[in-house]
DNA sequence: CTGTTAGCGCTTTCAA
DNA sequence: TTGAAAGCGCTAACAG
């Protein structure tokens, strides 16, 4: 009852032919007879036989398998971005090892010498909040492991990211607050050593200036990226001088966190004070109605970034390519949150 | 600059001794002397030498692989239960592949073959809503590879189960609506063929006996679980003819459905309506103040279920365990969920 | 088109 | 305590 498997070798022994053979046939090489690969398919599926991946990948020194490094898998984003990369890694054939690195440079650096270790083929990194430099990824490069950022990119030229237009996305979304009657529009930004935090926030300013709104530096109020910001940020918001009535928040569970504080209070949204924040396929659903929000394509993403590595670790040598690449987004509008109407009355 | 790895070979033939030596110094074998083993593995690190586990994993024919298969990656439970079995895995030396069935028995059995063809050392799976008998599961018994259901386990008895006590957590959400003085507390289950939900609603029913209020066929609805299922069960629920101030409800995503809907027809949670629903950790931050909640520990099922999937493949021989752990719950209650104290008043 | 041969890097008898 | 040798299952020259 000891279940030995099935291997090329006992389907070459029956067939009287060699196991190279057999091995040829099982990848559809076109050296092989079609009468001998027909013979050779018929039999293995009639033993059940299944390559045994390790001695194949041992042969090709390569492991099939990709490291994907995220703050953190339970937030939607992540999960969602996770759910696309598995979705086109498995296709193609890769197994995906996921890391969390809780927002802590250090993890990020040990996990990047586990997958090291573990010899994964590439990497795909959404860095911490906490991660300034790029040196942990020395390892990589010099090994030649061919890596690509998604959403949380950095900005050494030379690398190959998937992201948003972060620029464009924040425009349009105040360009929707301007659309219905704000005035006066805060920002909540997050850390700003993260380049799409920094894009959100030049697209919030440059929405403001092409209709002529002046910025005011105090609006802006950048804070880490945790529920409670949401509320603290609020209270910041409210002890300045100035009657604010729009919201553009950079990052969905700050903005959870201030709507519902803004409703602990009783400011009603979004009649009297409106939001649009970034979001997702599924939070958007979970988010109260009165949000507009940014979708942010996690699915997308990830299909997008597991593919660009994917062809990076295949094509190794053809293109040295320095990609980005940037997925659509659309405005998702919760019904109740225009505010047009209430305008035009 | 062709990036040669560092092998065993290359250890022993810089030390003028053989590799099994090395093999076995790296492996912390008893039988080699301590100065030659600090010799080499002095040596093994100034060289970067780095364990091929493909090779190693060959020759021992084990892959180190975990098999997780959830309905939906992205929901809440789910994506926090894969954090805790990835913690886990990680730290023994296993990778884990996600799998999602999208509550699609057809994909369930197709990635459960996958899984056998990648020869995973186990699985982990929360079984999809669709599933109904288990002969998919019958290659895995067959080549013998361990398995153990988590949350959504099924009703075999010789199988392996990590679970929350459904029963008595719903027991207690009940009591906790009749201590907040409800009198006819309705139900919003799911799929019965899931045996969470059967128990879900078995503990309902038993709070309800205890404490001697009727127990009503009409007030259990049952339903898929997404979110609008949540509005439809509402507005069923509204047709009743009874003066509903309660509910139970058993799925994190319905409840959810249920109070947007609630509040937009202006009915008062928890003043009026209270609810007790089944959360997790993350999302219950994410549910607006008034749903009271049972913590699902999502994180420390996915803990506790891959450490007994890992004792099992190790101790393979040793006991056939057909055992199922409990992993404690806890309800957590929103400030403005209490309605006791209006109540006393 | 097919067979021969060698070897990926490691572990594990068996023998010394 | 160490070495020699075999082999996990597969692939890829090379030869025929």
């Amino acid at each position: 009852m000891d279940n030995k498997e099935v291997t090329i070798h006992d389907i070459a022994s029956i067939l009287g032919i060699d196991s190279s053979t057999v091995s040829r046939a099982l990848n559809d090489s076109s050296r092989v007879a079609k009468k001998t690969k027909d013979k050779i398919l018929e039999k293995s599926i009639e033993l059940g036989y299944q390559r045994n991946h390790l001695a194949s990948n041992l042969r090709k020194s390569k492991t099939f398998t990709l490291g994907v490094i995220v703050p953190r898998i339970s937030r939607q984003f992540f999960s969602n971005a996770i759910a696309g990369i598995e979705e086109t890694a498995f296709k193609a054939g890769y197994t995906v090892v996921i890391c969390q690195s809780l927002e802590s440079f250090e993890r990020e650096e040990s996990i990047i010498n586990s997958l090291l270790a573990n010899r994964v083929d590439g990497v795909l990194i959404s860095i911490s909040m906490e991660t300034k430099n790029y040196e942990h990824l020395a390892g990589l490069k010099q090994r030649n492991i061919p890596y690509v950022f998604f959403d949380r990119h950095c900005k050494i030229p030379e690398n190959s990211n998937v992201v948003i237009d972060d620029f464009k996305a924040a425009y349009k979304a105040v360009e929707h607050l301007i659309d219905n009657n704000c005035k006066e529009i805060a920002h909540f930004s997050g850390p700003q050593n993260l380049e799409i935090y920094k894009n959100r926030f030049k697209g919030y300013k440059a929405a403001l200036e092409k209709y002529n709104i002046p910025f005011r530096e105090e609006l802006v109020i950048s804070s880490s990226l945790m529920e409670n910001n949401g509320k603290e940020n609020v209270i910041k918001m409210l002890t300045l001088p100035y009657k604010v009535d729009g919201l553009f928040c950079a990052n969905d569970v700050v903005a959870i966190g201030a709507m519902k504080y803004l409703k602990e209070i009783n400011i009603k949204i979004p009649e009297d004070f409106a939001i649009v924040g970034f979001s997702n396929e599924s939070i958007s659903s979970v988010i109260e109605p009165g949000l507009t929000t940014v979708n942010q394509s996690g699915l997308k993403i990830g299909n997008v970034a597991a593919n660009l590595l994917i062809d990076k670790i295949s094509n190794e040598s053809k293109r040295k390519n320095h990609e980005t690449i940037i997925v659509k987004t659309n405005l998702i509008e919760r019904k109740s949150s225009l505010r047009k109407s209430d305008i035009k009355s």
